[in-house]
DNA sequence: GCGTTTCCATACACAATTGAATGTAAAATA
DNA sequence: TATTTTACATTCAATTGTGTATGGAAACGC
């Protein structure tokens, strides 16, 4: 076979990848041989182990086109408008969020592949990357809430690690459920009152609501 | 080989299933073959050809011995205790699961092994019985919150619908968390301050009392 | 323009599983 | 007790996937 231009042995690698995400999340990882998926991107296998050592570094490649750290959220929202408290720029970092999960495709693909359609193989263990993306979240979260308390913007019966734990459980499950079969509901949808609820139940009560 | 007796048997195909837990827990689904099965439970093939169809037919029934509806929890405290509002049963019978959970090694390592262990194979589609199990769970909790708005039990500005999709986001998400390592934190004591803080939150203010 | 490197296709050897076929001795059964 | 059925073990054929080795033509560096 002729040899290709940087550009184009770039632009297999890339097909290669989406093939291998179509591929995972039509048969899950286990089932899908290389062979499947250079043949889904027009290649062979001698393409797949050119650019890649074996299944378990596609994987890798694959997950590390869409990284999207929670941190990164939150920063983005504070450096927009600087002017909120904390409890608020939370609230506004889970809604930009959930709109980046709805707007997204292909990171929402590889999520429903890390977490639906694979399990242990090669050296890879999908649990320890799940595990890794949601103490980062989770430490995030922590972080902020810890200073809305110091803020009193926290209800006095809430403590931020029981404040942590709750808005972490509910944007996993969310999340969750929501990733199992993304056609079902838009994530966006049905997170925007759920935040906005929880969080509000969280606010130190100064407004009229909850008379008895 | 000679033949066993009717309860030997029996045994054995039990031994088989513990066998195909321990392994799918290890190893995974799809990197565990039949001959590992047999021989963790010190058998051959032969033994799982004649108890089973292939290895799908053996997943079902690992699953069928755990089968625990959330319906039947709050079935069970209602009967216990027939005197208690609805979203108090439904409060009882989150504690329940979650010690539940706790209590039975067997039930959390099946659980384990559906979510985190196995992706497609042969005729199996265990997202459709993650689906079949959290749908059956969330419908549940929307007839008790049904009844618990009815009863006037609910916040104001708190439809069931959303108190549903919180509760079960929660739960959810507090299961997938613990779920991923067990050993990590005890789904019980988090669990039970995070059930407690957001029904009391989702109940109509009649005190200032906190959390109990 | 020439050697070198790159990018990929093809071919091959090897290991791992699977399902089914067959064997067999003891338990059930009548 | 004679016969049938059960509960496995053993063996075999066939498939499938993997890693690697090899080849070739075009792109790249000089």
């Amino acid at each position: 076979m002729a040899r290709k231009t940087k550009a184009e042995a770039a632009a297999t690698r890339e097909a290669l990848l989406d093939a291998a995400e179509d591929m995972f999340m039509e048969h899950g990882v286990a089932r899908t041989s290389l062979e499947q998926i250079a043949r889904q991107a027009g290649m062979t296998r001698g393409a797949v182990y050119w650019h890649f050592k074996n299944k378990g570094d596609m994987f890798r490649a694959m997950l590390e086109r869409v990284r999207m750290p929670f941190q990164d959220l939150v920063d983005e929202i504070e450096a927009l408008e600087h002017d909120v408290s904390s409890l608020e720029a939370i609230r506004l970092a889970c809604l930009q969020g959930l709109q980046r999960f709805e707007q997204h495709p292909r990171s929402r693909r590889v999520h429903a592949i890390l977490i639906h359609r694979c399990e242990f193989f090669s050296d890879i263990d999908p649990i320890a990357m799940q595990q890794e993306i949601a103490d980062e979240c989770r430490d995030s979260l922590y972080q902020h809430l810890l200073i809305s308390q110091q803020q009193q913007m926290l209800a006095e019966d809430l403590t931020p690690e029981v404040a942590t734990d709750l808005l972490q459980s509910m944007l996993s499950g969310l999340f969750h459920e929501w990733i199992r079969d993304p056609a079902r509901f838009s994530i966006y949808d049905r997170g925007v009152p759920l935040v906005n609820q929880l969080i509000g139940m969280m606010h130190r009560q100064a407004d009229t609501r909850g008379t008895r």
